[in-house]
DNA sequence: CGTCATTTTGCACGCGCGTGCAACACATTT
DNA sequence: AAATGTGTTGCACGCGCGTGCAAAATGACG
């Protein structure tokens, strides 16, 4: 049944055709396919007919050559083992497509590689690079080949000290001073917090929050332990390991997790190698509200980042609708549920 | 601390500037840029130096027009609640770039959208469309506007019956001949089996294997249950739905699952809503062996599709280097853990 | 040192479309 | 009917690079 082996219909066609299917100029054809341009709604309609008829589709490589706007950016994504990054990832992409901009995505295998997945959107011309990833630090952005290409570079979901550079994040701050309210008024009197890669500055900051508010608060400096990358697994050892072998009354009595995908882990931990149950005898907090912590299984309580506003807002910017080119925090919110 | 407003280094750098630079012709500066290009060892040092000096980045975009070959796919994605979509896009981004392609991520929002992103992809001009998708049927395909602007349509992690189109997939008869296999020998008496959306005859190979296989073996035919979508909490509220009432003694002793979304909320729904034990009253399989179906709380039995060598062997149809443009099927491996 | 085979380089032309301006058509006003 | 204004259309030129071929340079060999 299956016979042709390539899906073309001959040679492409180009306004060129279409102009005179239609019996107009070349240049009414590309009008009648741009947003804003002059041209008579009769004319528009004749085009569109021929095109139709003709299955002529506009070659944004020739138009993104000619206006030097390519209406594509470039999602720079360096830790798919993060489910978040799926959500992240859906969100981007749909408000995105909905406002016209496509999307090239650039699987940052690692650190070093950033230099080349940067020169990889830079080869494309794209209007701006977005970042979402934990390997991306000040000093690749300082030195990367063909960074001048693009005009934006924007960084989603974390903080930058790098100018140039956009951020859209949460305010981690004003977020995990929620969650540590909320642990506060629950009564919980000797937290631990789990921390991911503490490599660079901005990740430290909803670290830094907690230990802070806790200590103003109460006068105690938490415990505290990290891993070096946000998974769920290493989670789970690091669990195992930081509590074996203690006695029951210096256990935590909550486990205050940087993000879903430790508190996960940590969860998974406790159950599962203590035999312990979340939350009566250890309660966990997470964030980010990836979809398995609405689970039956999890129920976590966790900080949902408000992601919709934020992709919207990377539109206004990618459009220089934005008022200015500052960095922009949001807040989201806390989702309570049982796991503290 | 941050002062431009945008990124750009000034205009753009072309090839020809790159050429007085060194002292050649502009071909000399591209030819050195291609990978079998007729060029001397020593201009093309030249030119790179100046090239590496002034900051020159080659435009794909004038490069694909020139040649017609974009180096391009644009990866149609539209279930994007399935984590096993993750670990797809993340080794097909992966291999793909290292192959020297591209991936143009479309976020395909609605089953009538489809033809709105094959539009998009043909925009692009991109050499090869790749579907990993479940409402991607036939028909849309047909009607699709745009269809006929790209070489290669393909299905990846599926089967289509429609022409012009390659299918890269796992050998789901033979993958559910394995878990049937391992179901009956382990002594299983009762099995029930929850499906996906049976929508398209492509999505009914797994349940009809099993059903088959199992009413061929035993002389019963199996239990079996479905859900519009895969999704977890779907599936919990449908094993919910379905068990409730019963007598313990018309309980399955084993779910198996068409996918490991599937089986995770199947999962839950026993344990949290019944309170029973998994695998010890009720065992459950799954398929595609998802990060989570290794945690310990799940620990699912499942079967792994071998992703990689389908990437690969997508890069070589896309390279035209595979021997015809058949369909090729995959076989992976059953993955034993403490579920069933 | 000359001849020929081979490699390397330069170039006219084209890929498909946008920009800015000039020419044109039409409706409105005096 | 002429003059003015508004909306619409056509066109020269350029965007940056690849293709195929011819000219030039290089190397091999007698």
């Amino acid at each position: 049944m299956k016979q042709d082996k390539t899906y073309a219909t001959g040679q492409n066609i180009t306004a060129d055709d279409v102009a005179t299917a239609a019996g107009v100029s070349r240049w009414t054809v590309n009008r009648a396919f741009q947003k804003n341009a002059s041209i008579s709604a009769k004319s528009r309609e004749k085009v569109m007919q021929a095109a139709l008829a003709l299955g002529y589709v506009p070659d944004m490589r020739a138009s993104s050559l000619a206006s030097s706007r390519s209406n594509l950016v470039a999602l720079l994504v360096d830790d798919f083992s993060n489910p978040h990054k799926l959500v992240m990832m859906e969100r981007l992409t749909r408000i995105l497509r909905q406002n016209g901009w496509d999307t090239l995505l650039v699987n940052t295998l690692s650190r070093d590689d950033t230099d080349d997945a940067l020169l990889n959107a830079s080869q494309r011309r794209v209007d701006a690079v977005i970042l979402i990833g934990i390997q991306f630090d000040d000093d690749v952005l300082k030195t990367a080949r063909g960074a001048g290409q693009f005009r934006q570079l924007i960084i989603y979901a974390r903080i930058s000290q790098h100018p140039n550079t956009i951020s859209i994040a949460v305010d981690d701050k004003h977020a995990m001073t929620e969650i540590a309210e909320y642990v506060l008024s629950r009564g919980y009197t000797r937290p631990m917090f789990l921390a991911g890669p503490l490599t660079y500055s901005a990740h430290l900051i909803r670290h830094e929050t907690f230990m802070n508010f806790w200590k103003a608060r109460t006068g105690c400096t938490p415990e505290s332990i990290g891993v070096r990358a946000y998974d769920s697994q290493m989670a789970y050892d690091r669990v195992v390991k930081s509590l074996s072998g203690r006695e029951p009354a210096d256990f935590p009595d909550i486990i205050v997790c940087e993000n879903d995908s430790l508190a996960i882990g940590a969860t998974d931990a406790l159950r599962h190698h203590f035999k312990l149950r979340v939350p009566e005898d250890i309660a966990i907090t997470g964030f980010d509200d990836v979809p398995q912590a609405a689970s039956p299984n999890y129920n976590l309580t966790t900080y949902r980042q408000p992601l919709t506003k934020m992709a919207e807002y990377l539109v206004e910017v990618l459009d220089n609708r934005a008022s200015d080119s500052e960095d922009r925090l949001f807040n989201g919110h806390l989702v309570i549920r049982d796991s503290a």
